[in-house]
DNA sequence: TGCCAGGCCGGGT
DNA sequence: ACCCGGCATGGC
């Protein structure tokens, strides 16, 4: 990959993104807890049926860790139904509830404070989390500068031939992280742009008529 | 009606 | 190392 221009096309991309959708305020949710429950709970769902599994969690006085540590894992996986995947993710929910508490009794400042290759190290030890749920959780509930990658940042990245096919997780990532400055407010801002981009303009069949990034299509790094 | 959504895991080859 | 089905709800 050519490595000067990576840098630049990525922080072009960023600029164009951000002057056309503005601010996108992710994570969306009040509390670090919120956000690290929507983080398993938004696995391979629409966020529309994450919203009504938090009101459920909400309406139940159940959105923290301390109440999902407290909950029976069935009333817990009948709370968060309309997130589909249900008992899994209640299973999911209840084992990362419980390497936090094992890890740091709860407490996620001190959980956050850790080094930060170690933190992540051991999220991906938790069954169910992922490297996106992992990076998800340290970025928006823990200001840990580290670049979230989904589907919909493959699919643009692929689509404007910035990646090839082949490009998995861990090349992309590392792409943002060699190229870009270690900020937590841009890598943030910058995944919710892909995401906003992929919502109104690279679905996964149409083409991108009006896309902000169509001047940019074949001008990218391979 | 089928495909999709802010993944991840386990089994088979 | 790669490929694939399962998990499961709700929207278009």
């Amino acid at each position: 990959m050519g490595h000067r221009r990576a840098g630049d096309t990525l922080r072009r991309f960023y600029e164009v993104l951000d002057a056309a959708f503005g601010p996108q305020h992710w994570w969306p949710g009040e509390t670090r807890d919120e956000v690290i429950l929507g983080a398993v709970l938004t696995q391979n769902t629409a966020w529309r049926n994450v919203e009504r599994a938090i009101d459920r969690l909400k309406s139940a006085k159940a959105l923290a860790l301390r109440s999902i540590r407290a909950l029976d894992e069935a009333d817990l996986a009948a709370l968060i139904r309309p997130a589909g995947t249900y008992r899994v993710k209640a299973r999911r929910l209840k084992a990362l509830v419980s390497w936090i508490d094992a890890r740091c009794d709860g407490d996620l400042d001190a959980l956050f404070a850790k080094d930060a290759a170690r933190l992540r190290a051991g999220l991906l030890g938790v069954p169910g989390v992922g490297p996106e749920t992992a990076d998800a959780i340290m970025l928006y509930a823990g200001s840990i500068p580290t670049f979230v990658v989904d589907a919909y940042t493959l699919r643009v990245l692929r689509r404007h031939f910035v990646i090839d096919e082949a490009a998995e997780y861990d090349d992309v990532q590392a792409l943002f992280h060699c190229h870009l400055d270690r900020d937590p407010g841009v890598f943030g801002q910058y995944h919710a742009l892909f995401v906003e981009l992929g919502k109104r303009f690279c679905k996964p069949r149409a083409n991108c008529d009006v896309c902000p990034l169509r001047d940019w299509a074949h001008d990218a790094l391979l």
